[in-house]
This record gives structure tokens, C-alpha cells and sequence, in this order.
DNA sequence: TTCGCAATAT
DNA sequence: GATATTGCGA
């Protein structure tokens, strides 16, 4: 049949046309920011654990409407997520078994640095942690900051619901590339899917803080991995 | 007061 | 089944 024939040409075209992975734009290549890095001072594993408690996880997430209830819930939920890993597979980096799409492919996504995958050859370093990915910012920039925060503590499992009010990733009005934290509008409120009043204004001013403190602007490089120490 | 957990509700 | 809420002891 050549029909048949034609179609599976076709079809197998379009596979060899398809993006290599290697092509693909990482779209969680941002979203820990220089704050959420020194608000939970990542660099530091325990200073990370110590701060994963509902009430910081809410305050750096600044949601409207979000309680820490809310938060502890997830957390919650998390933790009991971890224990079941931990627990059924014995050994592995793995586990063996357990592993959640949700999270897997959150962290799977990120952009891994050149120096953490040539430890040898730093210097040259195409990679840009905190900028590009066009149109990813433009007017959520606090939404940004519930990702990043629930990553940054390693908690994924925060990103749930909150993670619904943000599906339009990619489209930016003017392709321009805005800095979240350069520009300090206030961004559009985002209410709760059970539409609670909202009770828990938490004030921006947390973040601002952290960028006075830290000096240079709060331009500080942070990625999932860990820095280079040299 | 906040946290973490279990039970319960949606 | 997944997620959210509530209650309670630490």
C-alpha cells in the first residue's frame, strides 16, 4: 500500500525533525532565585532543613490567601512522601523503587552546570542560572517565588495547587527579559481556589530585606547544584 | 505560638 | 486517589 507507505515516511520525518533533548529549554531554569537562595542559604544543608517549616515556606511565598496551615499540609504530605522512599527501597540512589513523576521531573529539568559535570574544566561557563527563558517572568514574579521557595527547601510537593494559577508559562507580551526582582511591581492578586478572603497579607518587604542585606544587589549565582568552591 | 502528625473531609 | 482541613499533643 503506498499510502501506508507514505504516511509511515511521513511520520517518521517528523520523529527526525523532533528536538533533541539536549535542544530542549529547561522551564525551571530560574526559578530559585538570589533571595530564596540566601533566605534559605542553600549553600548550607542544615541551615536549608532548619528553615523548612511552614511559617518561612508561607512568608517566602508570599501567596495571597496562603495560611501555614496550608503549608504544613503540604509539608506534611511531603514528608510522608520521603519516609516511603526511604523506606521501601533500602539502598540505591533510587531507592529502588518510589519515584514520583511530580517531582522527579521537577528536578530532572534543571540545568545542570558545566562545572558540576566537568568538575575539571571550570572557567568558560555558558551557563546563565538566573537569566534568560524569555517570557518566563513578565507579571508573575511572585508566583516565581512559590516555586522557587518550595524547591529551594526541597519540598516540590508545595507546588501543587499553587503551581495551577501559573499554566501560562512561555507567553511574554513583549518578549523582554525582566529581571522578578528588578522589577517590583505588585503583582496580580492571587486568590485561593476555595476563594477565602484574604486574611494573610504577608508584606514584599522580606525579600527586599534580603536583597539590601546582601550588599551587591542580590546578583548572587544559584542553582540546584552545588557552587563551585574554588 | 508553632510544629508535626493522624484523622477526617472534600 | 489526591488534596485540603481539622484536632491534638509536644
Amino acid at each position: 500500500m503506498r499510502e501506508i507507505e507514505d504516511s509511515s515516511n511521513l511520520f517518521g520525518k517528523w520523529e527526525e525533525e523532533l528536538p533533541s533533548p539536549e535542544e530542549l529549554m529547561p522551564l525551571s531554569q530560574t526559578l530559585i532565585t538570589p533571595h530564596l537562595a540566601l533566605a534559605f542559604d542553600i549553600s548550607n544543608p542544615n541551615h536549608r532543613i532548619k528553615n523548612a517549616v511552614p511559617k518561612t515556606i508561607m512568608q517566602l511565598m508570599s501567596v495571597d490567601g496562603l495560611t501555614r496551615e496550608n503549608v504544613a499540609s503540604h509539608l506534611q504530605k511531603y514528608r510522608l512522601y520521603l519516609k516511603r522512599m526511604q523506606g521501601s527501597g533500602g539502598g540505591g540512589a533510587n531507592g529502588g523503587a518510589a519515584s514520583d513523576p511530580a517531582t522527579d521531573h521537577l528536578f530532572a529539568s534543571s540545568p545542570v552546570p558545566p562545572h558540576f559535570l566537568h568538575p575539571s574544566k571550570g572557567s568558560s561557563e555558558p551557563f546563565a542560572p538566573f537569566v534568560s527563558v524569555p517570557g518566563l517572568q513578565h507579571h508573575y514574579q511572585q508566583q516565581q517565588h512559590q516555586l522557587a521557595a518550595a524547591t529551594a527547601v526541597g519540598h516540590p510537593h508545595l507546588l501543587t495547587q499553587y503551581q495551577k494559577q501559573i499554566g501560562h508559562f512561555g507567553s511574554s507580551p513583549n518578549g523582554q527579559l525582566e529581571h522578578p526582582f528588578l522589577a517590583k511591581q505588585p503583582p496580580p492578586s492571587i486568590r485561593r481556589m476555595g476563594g477565602t478572603p484574604s486574611h494573610n497579607q504577608v508584606p514584599n518587604n522580606y525579600v527586599e530585606d534580603l536583597e539590601s542585606a546582601n550588599g551587591n544587589g542580590g546578583m548572587k549565582v544559584l542553582t540546584l547544584f552545588p557552587p563551585r568552591d574554588d
